[in-house]
DNA sequence: AGCACTATACACACCGTGTATACACCCGAT
DNA sequence: ATCGGGTGTATACACGGTGTGTATAGTGCT
C-alpha cells in the first residue's frame, strides 16, 4: 500500500485530480520509475471506496474534465498510523535467492553458477548506482545508497554461501 | 514468481499432487511463513494454462481425489531460465521508508520519530533473528544471515537519513 | 456425533499494466 | 481558411498475476 499511502500524503497538502497527483508523485518519488497513468485512478478508486478521500467536486475548465479528490479524517488517520508504523522485514526473510540456491543443489544443477550469475549483475549495478549518486542531489544519494547498502549486503550472503555450499549440499541432500 | 518456480523446481524430482507440494514447500522454504493451501491451487492452475505443468493422472485412493502434476518440458526450460536469471534489484529503489521520510517532512511532521520506530523495531527484529539462528540448522542459519544482513544495511541508511535530515528538509520544501 | 486430517475448488481482493476514450490547442499543409 | 495530425491533459476500463479466506468432501478415530 506504499503507493497509495504516498498519494494520500500528497493530498494532505490539498484537494488534487488525478493527473496531477502522478506528476506530484514522480516529482518526489518516481525518479527511478514513474507512475503509471492507470495505476493512479485504480488507487485512487480503492482509496475513495475505503472512504479515505472523497470526491471535491468536477471541473470542467480548460480541457477534459478533473475529478477533484479531498482526504477525508479517515484518510488523515491512515496516514498517521502508517507513519507511526514500521515496516515489517518480512521480504527480507521471503529470500528468492535462498530458494534458487536449494533447488539448483536439488536438481543437481551448479550452484556456484547461480551465486555467480547474480554477483556480477550485481556489481554491475552497482557500478550504475554509484555513478548515479555522483550527479544527483541528496535525494538521489539517500536513494542510491539505500540501494547500495543493499546490494553490499546481497552480496556479502553471496560470499557467506558459496563459502558454506559444501555444508548445505549435503543438508538439502539428507 | 518466485512460488511458482520453487514449485516447478519441487515437481521436477516427479510428478506430485497439490497438498503433497504444499508440505515439500514448507520444509524446504517456508520456516519462516507456511505457503497457504489456497496459493498452491491457484498457482498450479496458472502453471498449467502456461504449459509449464501438466496433469498426470487422478488417483483416487485412500481419501479425496489426488491430480497429480507433472513438470512439462517447457516446464523445465523456464525453471533454467529462472535460475540463469539474476534478480533484479528494483525493490531496493522503491524505498518505503523514503517515502515516509519526504512525506513527514512535507506534512510538517517528525521525520525523526518515523527514523526512531523503524530503527527500534528493526533492532528487535535483529534480536530475535539472532536468537534464532543460535538454535538452527545451516539453512536457518543463512536465512537469518541474509535478513540480519539487509536489516543492517537498513540501519545504516537510518543513520545517515537522521544525520542529513536537515539538509534533506530544505531541499524538499523548495 | 464430533473432530482432525487429507485434498481440492472457488470467489474475492489487491496491485499493476495496457489500451481506449475524449477534449483542447497548436501548427503546418492544402 | 480550414483540414488534419500531433501533443498534452485527463479519465475509464478490462485484464492478468498474486495472494487470502472459505466452502466442500471424503476418511478415520474416539
Amino acid at each position: 500500500m506504499a503507493i497509495g499511502h504516498a498519494l494520500l500524503g500528497l493530498l494532505e497538502g490539498g484537494p488534487r485530480h488525478g493527473y496531477d497527483l502522478k506528476r506530484a508523485y514522480d516529482e518526489r518519488f518516481g525518479q527511478h520509475r514513474p507512475l503509471a497513468y492507470g495505476q493512479v485512478y485504480s488507487t485512487l478508486s480503492r482509496l475513495l471506496k475505503n472512504g479515505l478521500v472523497a470526491e471535491a467536486g468536477v471541473e470542467a475548465g480548460d480541457g477534459p474534465e478533473r475529478r477533484r479528490y479531498a482526504i477525508t479524517d479517515a484518510g488523515v488517520t491512515d496516514v498517521e498510523r502508517w507513519l507511526g508504523t514500521p515496516e515489517k522485514p518480512e521480504p527480507y526473510l521471503q529470500n528468492t535467492l535462498y530458494s534458487k540456491v536449494v533447488l539448483a543443489l536439488l536438481s543437481g544443477r551448479s550452484a556456484t553458477d547461480v551465486l555467480d550469475v547474480q554477483r556480477s549483475a550485481h556489481l554491475g549495478t552497482m557500478r550504475e548506482l554509484t555513478r548515479r549518486k555522483a550527479d544527483g542531489d541528496l535525494a538521489d544519494q539517500l536513494i542510491c545508497d539505500f540501494a547500495l547498502f543493499h546490494l553490499e549486503a546481497d552480496l556479502r550472503w553471496l560470499e557467506l554461501t558459496a563459502a558454506r555450499l559444501d555444508k548445505l549440499a549435503a543438508e538439502v541432500g539428507k
